[in-house]
DNA sequence: GCAAAAGTGTTGAGATTACACCCATGC
DNA sequence: GCATGGGTGTAATCTCAACACTTTTGC
């Protein structure tokens, strides 16, 4: 690793996937580009790292301009550098994902963008540059995470019911699952504090838990 | 992301653990380093990706220059973007690991190292830079992919015996394994094939098996 | 014949799945 | 009182781990 700086080299920007619940979906957050190549077109948030910049920095500063949150799940995913991923130059781009709890939906507007829009997962248009080869790989992640990881905590509020818990694994594995099944595993699994209230609606009260720790832990789940 | 000529930018690299069997352990390649902030240290080979190359063809480059070789098992682990991982510059590097079979190890020179060395994993030196990180990355990595990949035949001849397979699974995960079960799950899984051909020693004579299909696969193992 | 690795099946425990009924509430 | 989601236990199956002896060869 021997840097020459008369010659002339690859670009470093970071993009995010940031996936949230909302209206029953799990969305993600896309912008309309404004310019460039690819103008008009739907992409996933990013932007070049700076100079003396850590990526993982430049990825928070990407989730917080967008949506004005810090303090979110955030991971590395991929980087993807294929000289002709961007026609304008060489960029290699480092992906991320990010999880938002359903709570706090509230979008930035940001000049470089004509619009942000929360859109589902499982129906995205043909986005710019390589970004549905990075959705389709972030989705295979946060899939295979929710399995042994307690990741899924980022999507939810503080308190939640069991349900509703479930609700969010099966739309995100595309799948149904056993209800007493469900609860036992995951009461098994000793991450849930149940709390001495309930959440009332239309029908029988159900029981609030929270997570015992909100912080990322490798356990097996499911 | 709008790329602006007239600004300074981190440069990429890439890094590549390069893992074979040798002597009957688990080693990886280093290089001493003849130049830089790091003089006479032990680092993983790597360098900057030149402008217009793919990453993946930078690190299959870096393969090739180091041990001569081709078409070698071949994964991006991880990419480490702190700036001041490099003492000289901000280089964002982008870690790779390699598996090589222990049958090819002759080694290319290099006119930019002072040395090459297997070593064991078990005791590698103090790396340069965050190489220490990136060595615990990629072991972690592998480890993981034992159970659920067939990569491992990367690290085989074409003709093998069980024992001699069970030994790298052994040696590499640092435990030891029943070796009727461990029969048991590879055979059912359907990825070797058994040779007409034995295996003579000074013991017993052992069936040689080949794999099936040397390509990589997700089929889950152990 | 002996040392050393190869080869082979069974059993018990634990985990996982499948499955149906009553409960509490709002309307 | 009825529609709706909440809450609970058990039996059958499958998977996984533990375990010991015989075989074949080189020396």
């Amino acid at each position: 690793m021997k840097p020459s700086p008369h010659q002339d080299h690859p670009w470093v920007a970071v993009d995010v996937v940031i996936f949230t619940i909302d209206e029953g979906v799990l969305k993600a957050l896309l912008v309309n580009l404004k310019e460039g190549p690819f103008r008009g077109h739907w992409a996933f948030p990013g932007g070049l790292v700076s100079l003396g910049e850590s990526i993982d920095a430049a990825a928070i500063r990407e989730l917080s301009e967008k949506t004005g949150l810090r303090h979110i799940y955030l991971e590395q995913l991929c980087t993807f550098g294929d000289p002709h991923r961007d026609p304008r130059a060489h960029v290699v781009s480092v992906a991320y994902f990010a999880l938002l709890p359903r709570a706090d939906r509230r979008l930035a507007e940001h000049p470089k963008y004509a619009r942000l829009e929360w859109r589902a997962v499982t129906a995205l248009p043909p986005l710019a540059y390589d970004h549905n080869r990075i959705a389709a790989y972030a989705l295979d992640r946060l899939r295979a995470k929710l399995a042994y990881t307690n990741i899924v905590y980022s999507l939810l509020p503080d308190e939640f019911t069991l349900g509703e818990l479930q609700e969010i694994y099966e739309m995100i594995l595309g799948t149904t699952l056993d209800r007493r099944n469900f609860r036992k595993k995951l009461l098994a699994a000793g991450l849930l504090r149940a709390l001495p209230r309930v959440r009332r609606g239309p029908h029988r009260p159900a029981t609030l838990y929270a997570f015992a720790q909100r912080r990322p832990m490798n356990i097996p789940i499911l």
